[in-house]
DNA sequence: GGCCTACCATACACCATTGTATGTTTGCCT
DNA sequence: AGGCAAACATACAATGGTGTATGGTAGGCC
């Protein structure tokens, strides 16, 4: 539910506490997130999650100036705690650098539980940035900071920047493709592991077999 | 600005003429089209459709029911209008393969003109169909029937149903994801042929090279 | 030239949503 | 225990959108 771990004192109430105590910040941004992941940013409605989270708007207005600066703030949230799982991936770094990059890809297409609300507030967010110069920003250097990840890893393996550059384009650019069929009610399972399995066996085992003049 | 030409019969007008006589139920669908180009389907909004058109919306409950029927009105004509296209491009079948298949990937790829804003209306509709079934089932057949389009044109120069499968599917993934970055207002004008060259590169001029098990 | 119909304007009721102002409760802190 | 600020409730104004009912107008056809 919640993409990052919420920083709220110790003495106020996180979701984790099932209790019925007051509401946090964190919390609002939760549940926003939430809504953004089944029915897209425009199902974030102040009194939707007001009813949600069984309090009333006003609640809403102390923890927020508007609703813009609830979108604002939930859309850097999401970033950081992106780039935090990128920084992670950059770090994977062992002497085989093939079965680093078939991890890497395995936790990009793993569409499971989390992920998956992940995958549709991503795909959501895009929608957004069609709409918003600020967010179209935000999202072009989420999209810049994987593609230097895909392309260090490919280059551990073809040890040619312009191939490299071009495999990592290439197949990063499949990865938001699939996103669009995953992100459907009723996705083909056969979906699931396409990806991951073409760039096994095209590039990882066969690393040498693909052509550049 | 139109998908598809008006069937409206001869007296009366359609968009073309630039006198201001009545409106069609085309115009209409038109400036809806034109709307969710920049703005996303949120932007079709009755009054501004009409104020746009120089009417009021006494003018719109004439052409139709409600909104509802407005907006599935105007994607069932897109989608008739892009099976033409993959009808059109089904036929292009010379005795050269290669030049077939890098001929419709100049025609899919090439964004200009009226291709970015069929580009950006794609891109809108299936942020639509996150939350609408019907339209979800309408872009799978779309879907669909451009894989049936490049798998075809694959076969014919691979020989290898599985192979031209893959392949399909992995470019076909990448002209999706590429429409996200491309619709952005400052994309990369580098990103713009890339797709097609890649495939030139890799696929056509080098059509045994690429690996297979 | 009258008329009938397609087409459009006007006016009204209604609902969802945001924001604001102000009152009320909870709970920590000393 | 009492006070103070955080957290929430309540009520109200304003906006922007849909849909409906009804009245008005223009242009082809006889």
């Amino acid at each position: 539910m919640k993409n990052t771990p919420s920083k709220s004192s110790a003495r106020r109430k996180s979701s984790e506490d099932s209790g019925s105590t007051r509401l946090t910040r964190d919390d609002w941004l939760d549940a926003a997130f939430a809504a953004v992941v089944d029915g897209g940013f425009d199902a974030v409605r102040v009194l939707s999650l007001a009813e949600r989270l069984q309090v009333t708007r006003g609640s809403f207005y102390w923890h927020f100036e508007d609703h813009a600066q609830l979108v604002s703030a939930l859309v850097t949230r999401w970033c950081e705690a992106e780039r935090l799982e990128h920084k992670r991936m950059m770090a994977i770094h062992t002497d085989d650098p093939r079965a680093d990059l078939a991890l890497i890809l395995r936790e990009a297409l793993d569409y499971a539980g989390a992920k998956l609300e992940n995958m549709r507030f991503e795909l959501a967010l895009r929608g957004l940035g069609r709409r918003s110069p600020e967010v179209a920003e935000q999202l072009a250097a989420i999209d810049q900071d994987r593609m230097k990840l895909f392309v260090d890893k490919f280059m551990r393996i073809t040890q040619d920047i312009m191939r490299a550059t071009d495999l990592a384009a290439l197949f990063y650019l499949a990865v938001v493709g699939s996103y669009q069929a995953l992100a459907r009610p009723h996705s083909p399972a056969v979906m699931k592991d396409f990806l991951g399995d073409l760039i096994r066996r095209y590039v990882i085992e066969h690393p040498k077999a693909s052509p550049r003049p």
